[in-house]
DNA sequence: TTGTACCGACTGACCGGTCGGTCGGATGCG
DNA sequence: CGCATCCGACCGACCGGTCAGTCGGTACAA
């Protein structure tokens, strides 16, 4: 057979989920929606995953991880720790516009959902933001910035970004989200004493 | 007729549900759990609200009315563009450092919740933001800090402040939040330009 | 034949909301 | 005052729906 491949049906099952939860938000999307979605029967994706809380995890861990990898690469493409910093969050805030809904399922899709799901979304927050904080410690500690609170500053981050995206995702135009951006951008990094010239657009 | 009192059973009724959803969340907060805390019975609730969603917003509803109105009053007291918007962000940060679980309900118990719900929250986020931008607004009109999008500005700082709580709220001591909130007051001021001599505690 | 991938009807628990009923005080009346 | 009647706050067993998770099975590959 060729659709009997444990991989790909995985990964189609992931998809819809993703989507699933995008729309819905996780507690109103049902088991039954993401086997409508993806076609496959509620056992086939109980035999991949132990349950729906495992499934969600499974899911943000790999849009979390496909964010950190981008982030860390565009920041080896820079010399500098405020040009890194700088690199990071227009990556950051790049893919996230660009991606919005999946961003959604990220950043906005917890929070209040119960204990279990909370904590694990709250270790993925501690996970960007110790991301953050790393490189925002490496730019005070070679005198590129003043000696701040860095996990303050990254927690700070973290909770603007998130908010602006969850406003801005509001109004159904995914444009209105890349104009507020730059705003944002110059926001952050002047929240640490670094003055941008607006250098316009963000790039990838 | 004394113990048979309408708007007292109306508080203690709210009173029990603000604890129960401060500590399990919305979702896993049932009817029978505020059944149990408030000790009147499923039926005397439903006397009083029609439904679960309608407790909720009245609670959270009551808090933010609070919450902007402590602030209001705190800003009446001040002269001076800046000074206001700095004495209504201490207000905020000191009310919310001294009453966390209370805030936790406002701040974090929302988002991802459903349809319904999640707008509920939305339409209170809008308003504290409308509610910074006007002051940012007044402060940017006389001159008193440079021109910028002050809506990004709003929802900026709403996100960051929610974030530092939800994340100082973890750790379960609660002065935790008060040793960063000076911190983040900094932080937040120098966004738009300024720069303040870590005048140290916040006040009422 | 054995194991792996997948199917889908079914189950059991939970939960928001309902409804018939109770009870104590207020009101009106002789 | 004594009694009847009413009102509305409050009670709690119960219902209907939902939904995560299960289980006995089928099909195909090795």
């Amino acid at each position: 057979m060729e659709s009997r491949n444990k991989n790909a049906t995985r990964e189609r099952i992931i998809e819809s989920a993703m989507h699933a939860f995008a729309e819905q938000g996780y507690h109103d999307t049902s088991m039954d929606d993401i086997v409508r979605r993806s076609g496959f029967s509620k056992g086939g994706i109980y035999f991949h995953f132990p349950g729906k809380e495992a499934l969600f995890y499974a899911l943000v861990n790999r849009l979390a991880d496909a964010l950190e990898a981008a982030a860390r690469s565009s920041i080896e493409r820079e010399r500098g720790a405020v040009a890194r910093v700088d690199a990071a969050l227009q990556t950051l805030l790049g893919m996230i516009s660009r991606h919005p809904r999946l961003a959604g399922v990220v950043l906005v899709s917890g929070q209040g959902l119960g204990p279990s799901l909370d904590s694990h979304l709250v270790k993925l927050h501690e996970r960007f933001a110790r991301f953050i904080k790393e490189y925002l410690d490496k730019a005070v500690g070679d005198g590129s910035i003043a000696a701040v609170e860095t996990e303050v500053v990254a927690y700070a981050w973290l909770g603007a970004i998130k908010q602006i995206v969850v406003r801005w995702l509001r109004e159904r135009n995914p444009d209105s989200l890349e104009r507020v951006v730059p705003a944002l951008r110059v926001l952050l990094l002047r929240s640490i004493g670094i003055e941008v010239p607006d250098s316009g657009k963000h790039a990838r």
